[in-house]
Formats: structure tokens, sequence, C-alpha cells
DNA sequence: ATGGACCCTGTAGTCACTATAGGGTCAAGG
DNA sequence: CCTTGACCCTATAGTGACTACAGGGTCCAT
């Protein structure tokens, strides 16, 4: 028991290229695993968990060195919760703001879409509505 | 009339950096200004527009790839308007997609927070709350 | 005429991978 | 037993989208 899967294994469980593997435990992310006498990284359940985190993690938009420090945090247990919700409240605000602007520009180009069918191509002006900066800003 | 600005005032127009700048022009996508007789670039107004659709573009999310396609979609007036269609259409999807993304990572975001508020972290436990596989997904 | 803010080119560094070269290992089939 | 193919290894280079030098030239206010 406890013999370990190969990094083929792990990156199936994880969804993640072997390459990446690879990459992580270069920059000291994920933990050394041992090896077989063939040379072989052989992981565990732990790798697996915490690969799955940094994998999801990476998915929400969180950085490596802010993967890192949640992975400190959990490590550390006695912390507060307040730098996690520092992190977290931070990303939130940022997603918000992405999705706005993402509603807008999507309204936008359905009226260009709109204007187009309507056989005014030569009046489409993406461009136009999408730059907010004119000559004039720099009065 | 019609002098022109230079390069750090177009970056602060676009709050875009200068050296971005030169590399858009690089890559051939925001194209070369004039030059001034000591070789000092000079932009127009047609450039703050450029730039600032460009750099809008890439705060939503689209790729340097996306943005030269919307540019061209601008550019050929003379295009049919089923090609019009199908650009801008693609675009409307990926966006909508982007939006549901990041709406359902919001939402697992502001869950993690809740959870992290109601104790230390020691219950907290973001580890297992952002790993979805485990061992058992290797059965 | 000099100091500092600006501009130039060209190259190298960053982040987070991804791909390639050039090999070694292992289990199954002929 | 031997080969074939899937897997593994290291090391290095390439990607996208910038960002930061290094080593110069220019402009203009004092």
């Amino acid at each position: 028991m406890k013999q370990g899967i190969s990094i083929g294994a792990l990156a199936k469980a994880t969804k993640t290229k072997v390459e990446t593997i690879r990459y992580y435990e270069g920059i000291g992310l994920l933990p050394a695993p041992t090896r077989t006498s063939a040379n072989y990284r052989t992981y565990e359940s732990t790798h697996v968990t915490r690969l799955g985190f940094i994998r999801r993690a990476r998915d929400l938009g969180f950085s490596l060195q802010e993967v890192r420090d949640l992975l400190r945090l959990n490590d550390d247990k006695e912390r507060s919760c307040a730098e996690v919700d520092m992190l977290a409240g931070n990303h939130v605000g940022d997603i918000e703001r992405k999705i706005a602007d993402l509603e807008k520009l999507r309204d936008e180009l359905i009226e260009l879409i709109g204007q187009c069918r309507r056989g005014k191509i030569a009046d489409c002006r993406i461009l136009d509505a999408l730059a907010p900066a004119t000559m004039q800003d720099l009065a």
C-alpha cells in the first residue's frame, strides 16, 4: 500500500500537463516526490490534493504568487482569516468590474451586428464605440 | 494645426506605458507614426482612438490576435455583412462565455470568503474547499 | 551651458506555461 | 528474448504580452 502514482496519473487526475507538474516542482510550488529506482516520480494523495488546489486557484485567476500565499495561509492554521479575506475579496472586486465591462462590450457588439443587418456596413464603427480617450483629453 | 503629440503624451492619454506603445508598433498593431527631424514619433488623434480601443479590448480579455481581428473588422468597410456578422457574433459568444465564467468564479470566491468568516483558518480549510480531485478519482 | 526630463534602439527579463531534443524504462506481443 | 510503443527523465528554447534595462541622443528652462 501507499505505492503512489506516476506523474502521468497525477496529470490525468488533476487535468494538468505533465510538463506543468514538473514546472511547479521546479519553482517549489509542489513538493518534490520520492523517486523509483529508475528515477521516476511517485506521488501520494497529498500531492493530488495540493496540485488540485493549485490548478483550481489558477482557474479562479490567482497568480502563482497568490497561490503560494494561499497555501502558506492554509499551512499556518493559527492565522486569522483576514488575509484570506483580503486576497479573495480583492479578486471579487476585479471580477465584478470585468463582468460589467464585458456586458457593456457585448451590448455594443450586438448593436453593431444590428446595424450591419440593416445594411449599414459602412457605418460599423466599433472602434469609436470602445475607445474612450480622445485628443481632447490632452487639453 | 495637426501638430501631433509625443509618445509620452499618447501614453498618458491612453494610460499605456511608452514601451508598450513601441511594442504595439513593432508587432504592427499600431501604425508607425511620422517622425520629427530628431526621429521622435509624433502621433495624431487617430492613434489615440486606435490605441484606446486596443487597451480597452485587452482589459476586456481579448488576445492581441482578437484585437487585430476586431480592428480589421472596423477598417475594412467593404466587407460583406455575413463576415462582419460572423466575426462580431463569435466575439459576442466569447464574451458571454467569459461573463458566465466570471460570474461562477465570483460566486465561488464569495462562498470561500463566507466559509472563512465563520472561523479561524483551522476550520476554514481553503485547500479542501478548492481542491476537487482526490485519490478516488483514479479508481 | 548644464541639468533633468524626455526620446531613441536593441536586447534581456518576467510570468506561466508549452514544446522540443535527446535520451532512458517498462510491459506486452510476436 | 527482443522489439515496439507508451511512458518517463533532464535541459533548453519558444510563446504571448509585456516590462525593464543599457547606452545613447534631444530639448528646454535656468
